[in-house]
DNA sequence: AGCTCATGGCGAG
DNA sequence: TCGCCCTGAGCTG
């Protein structure tokens, strides 16, 4: 679940619950429970995402900084709270609404300047209207690093995780082993516009699609998948299925502890590419 | 009951 | 590059 747009919507869904008026803060599990009492009753002023970290303000520069990491959830829900259920190690309540953290990598309370910090470490945001995307191409273009690696690292693409990787890089056509360097810089631009269009439509649909419509089971007269994951894709988690354009097995390998997937032949190595 | 895995990231070596 | 942290679901026995 957790990458950019998992994230933003959260932001938002917090906002539209929490924002402007005093909140309960606690911690039924109990490790964020000094925290949880330093801000518990104080208006929450607003919630922010950037990449996929959370900012929940309360006033005097006191932040709760949430990072949901690989596991956590973030349950928003209407109406009054229900026993905690499970390990919550923050729960927010107001008298509409209570939310729910479980898992998270990241939940401690922070100050402005610790926000500055860590905000500053992140790579331009597909989901941020202000970002600079030349600082990502800064990065990859000078880079011996594989695409791969760049476009999941945080400091040069903030918010994208291994769904957003796998299919932006299917849809452009790139291998994900290829140097960062060999990239031409109209690909470049194209994968940042594409993650601005894919990442929004994330936030709208609450989901990862990203097969374009001539290329849906439907219309290339196969039979319906059954091996979804959430949303539609091309390559992720699709190991040794049938690429939905070309038919050839999707391939993968783990690069840096994480798993990547590619079509070889509609992804061909910039080697075999320049060659043949 | 115990194992494995997951859309992440950190610090040690 | 590895091991570890967070939690729960979905297996296997």
């Amino acid at each position: 679940m957790p990458e950019g747009h998992t994230l933003r919507r959260l932001a938002n869904d917090l906002s539209a619950a929490f924002a402007g008026g005093p909140v309960r803060v606690s911690s039924p599990q109990g490790r964020f429970a000094a925290d949880a009492a330093l801000v518990d009753g104080q208006p929450m002023l607003g919630v922010v995402s950037s990449g996929k970290h959370l900012y929940i303000e309360f006033a005097g520069d006191r932040f709760i900084h949430v990072h949901l990491g690989l596991i956590g959830k973030f349950d928003v829900q209407d109406g009054p709270p229900a026993a905690p259920v499970g390990e919550v190690r923050l729960r927010l309540q107001n008298e509409r609404a209570y939310a729910d953290l479980r898992g998270a990598t990241a939940c401690e309370l922070v100050t402005g300047e610790q926000r500055t910090l860590v905000l500053g470490r992140l790579g331009p945001d597909p989901l941020d209207p202000e970002a600079d995307p030349a600082r990502a191409w800064e990065r990859i273009r000078r880079s011996r690093a594989p695409i791969g690696a760049l476009v999941l690292d945080q400091a040069v693409f903030a918010g994208v995780g291994n769904v957003y990787r796998a299919e932006v890089l299917f849809r452009h056509r790139i291998h994900p082993l290829r140097p960062g360097r060999t990239l031409r810089v109209g690909q470049f631009r194209a994968i940042w516009e594409d993650l601005v269009e894919l990442m929004h439509e994330g936030v709208r649909t609450g989901r990862i699609d990203t097969v374009r419509p001539e290329h849906t089971p439907e219309a290339m007269g196969r039979p319906p998948r059954e091996d979804q994951h959430g949303g539609e894709v091309y390559v992720y988690r699709r190991t040794g299925q049938p690429c939905l354009v070309c038919g050839t097995r999707v391939r993968t390998q783990v690069l840096m502890g994480r798993n990547l997937f590619w079509c070889p032949r509609c992804q061909p190595t910039f080697r075999s590419r320049a060659v043949g």
